[in-house]
RNA sequence: GGAGAAAUGGCAGAGUGGUCGAAUGCGGCAGUCUUGAAAACUGUUGAGGGUCACACCUCCGGGGGUUCGAAUCCCUCUUUCUCCGCCA
């Protein structure tokens, strides 16, 4: 979340930067920095109230100990009306503490200045193009299609035992999985990610310190009995493990990589769009999450975008690079880069990877510092991309690969799939 | 799941009602010594709020309570450890 003395300076430009996202500030932003302002007179005067108590205490315990109980039980009585006035106190500071997280929580991340007005995915802009389109023969298909013809993914099955947007992958279809899991793996731990294998459920401290909750609580598989939600991506684990900690300087950058699969309810989106694995419930993905001192966010977010083209360079497939718009932009996010792979059978380009500057937007939430060389404590910047969500890759390997004869592998996957067609 | 023990600063570990934000040791930082380093010695070293800066306030796993006063007593939750049971 915002910091409050941030609104406080910068009041004017916050309020411009979030109308970039469509969302009207002033409002808000007023009663955060009156209530901000209440809370504080309260805190001075609870503070005072508190050292009074205090004294005194300190000076009946001095007379109990000198054997002049009289005096002290006269002091005694003094201290009544202290002790309500700082419960009185304490209830409106209460009051005005959660009033203030609750506005908080509530307003997204301010965008970076490069990111552009706009109100939906259509408004994005694009910055980057690259590979070639490959022209398919006239019967190509789409991708279920061919999951179908050669029994290499199963969404029927998937519907028997779990529900729509939850499909088996099956032999050569698993096996196609398994290799893009440990290639990717493998190339961001060559880039100096370190490989993790974390909890797919969390706690609700995760889901706020990352920004899932409150915002998207309708988003995440909540398992009600003991209060855990299924990770809707391995950002919230991995992000987490910093959450409370105060990192030394020299620690960064800090770059972590982990495959989990992810859960995400999607409520609401269904239709044409969501066929096949273009939108799951349960999806793979290899994540890459930084943390990173302030003055090198940007540079380590370049980074984190080179990375990802080099990975799809690799696997030949054509993509685009977009710089998202203010209405596109995820609530928690500064500045994101969507990669989208594009389908020639479906004729549509599918978003594969998003790539996301949260500046000190989650660190505030999870308290995540670094102390400075000049030994404050400062808030850090949190980054993370997907490197990458598999459903979209191997819809667009099955697709973009596929001839008369079968489907062929890229040859980077060759040595991690042991064939090299599926058919 | 049953029984018991515990949770204190970066770590280890004292502290059972006031003078405790907390002894001591280790670690970290700065200095003395040294050609340099190590050792030794000296000093320093938690976080948050608040202030121009002080003052002051809060925090000893979380929440609540008793008390003029709580790290210390009570309740509750969570976590960890030991034993038993079950089990991939």
């Amino acid at each position: 979340m915002l910091q409050v003395p941030f609104i406080r300076e910068n009041k004017e430009k916050v309020i411009e930067a979030l109308s970039k996202r469509n969302f009207a500030a002033d409002e808000v932003i007023n009663e955060v920095l009156s209530v901000d302002e209440e809370r504080r007179a309260i805190q001075a005067e609870l503070d005072n109230t508190l050292a009074e108590s205090n004294k005194l205490s300190k000076e009946i315990g001095n007379l109990f100990k000198s054997g002049k109980k009289e005096e002290a039980n006269e002091l005694k009585e003094k201290t009544g009306s202290l002790k309500e006035r700082s419960k009185e106190l304490n209830e409106q500071l209460n009051e005005k503490t959660q009033r203030l997280s609750e506005l908080l929580y509530n307003i997204p991340n301010v965008p970076h200045p490069s990111v552009p007005k706009g109100n939906s995915d259509e408004d994005n802009e694009v910055v980057f193009e690259e590979g070639t389109i490959p022209q398919l023969e006239a019967e190509s298909l789409p991708h279920w299609e061919l999951a179908k013809k050669y029994d290499i993914i199963d969404f029927e099955l998937g519907t028997k035992i779990s529900g729509a947007g939850f499909p088996v992958y099956k032999g050569k279809g698993a096996r196609l999985q398994r290799a893009l899991i440990s290639y990717f793996l493998d190339k961001n731990t060559a880039a100096g990610y370190k490989e993790y294998q974390v909890p797919h459920l969390v706690n609700e401290a995760s889901g706020y310190g990352t920004g899932q909750l409150p915002d998207k609580e309708g988003q995440m598989y909540h398992v009600t009995n003991d209060d855990l939600y299924l990770i809707p991506t391995a950002e919230v684990p991995v992000t987490n493990f910093f959450r409370g900690e105060i990192v030394n300087e020299t620690d960064f950058p800090i770059c972590c990589t982990a495959y989990t699969p992810c859960f995400r309810r999607e409520a609401g989106s269904y239709g044409a769009h969501v066929r096949g694995l273009n939108r799951l419930h349960q999806f793979d993905k290899v994540e890459i999450v930084r943390v990173e001192h302030p003055d090198n966010s940007y540079n380590a977010l370049n980074g984190m975008v080179e990375h990802v083209k080099g990975i799809l360079r690799e696997l030949k497939l054509p993509y685009r690079i977009l710089r998202l718009c203010g209405g596109d932009l995820g609530f928690t996010s500064a500045l994101t880069f969507d990669f989208e792979v594009y389908s020639t059978a479906q004729e549509k380009w599918l978003e594969i990877s998003s790539v996301s500057n949260f500046e000190t937007y989650q660190a505030n939430r999870l308290k995540l510092r670094f102390k400075d060389e000049n030994g404050k404590s400062q808030l850090a910047h949190t980054l993370n991309g997907s490197a990458l969500a598999l459903p979209r890759v191997l819809a667009g390997i099955i697709e973009n690969y596929q001839t008369k004869d079968g489907i062929a592998i890229p040859e980077v996957l060759i040595p991690y799939t042991g064939f090299d067609i599926i058919d």
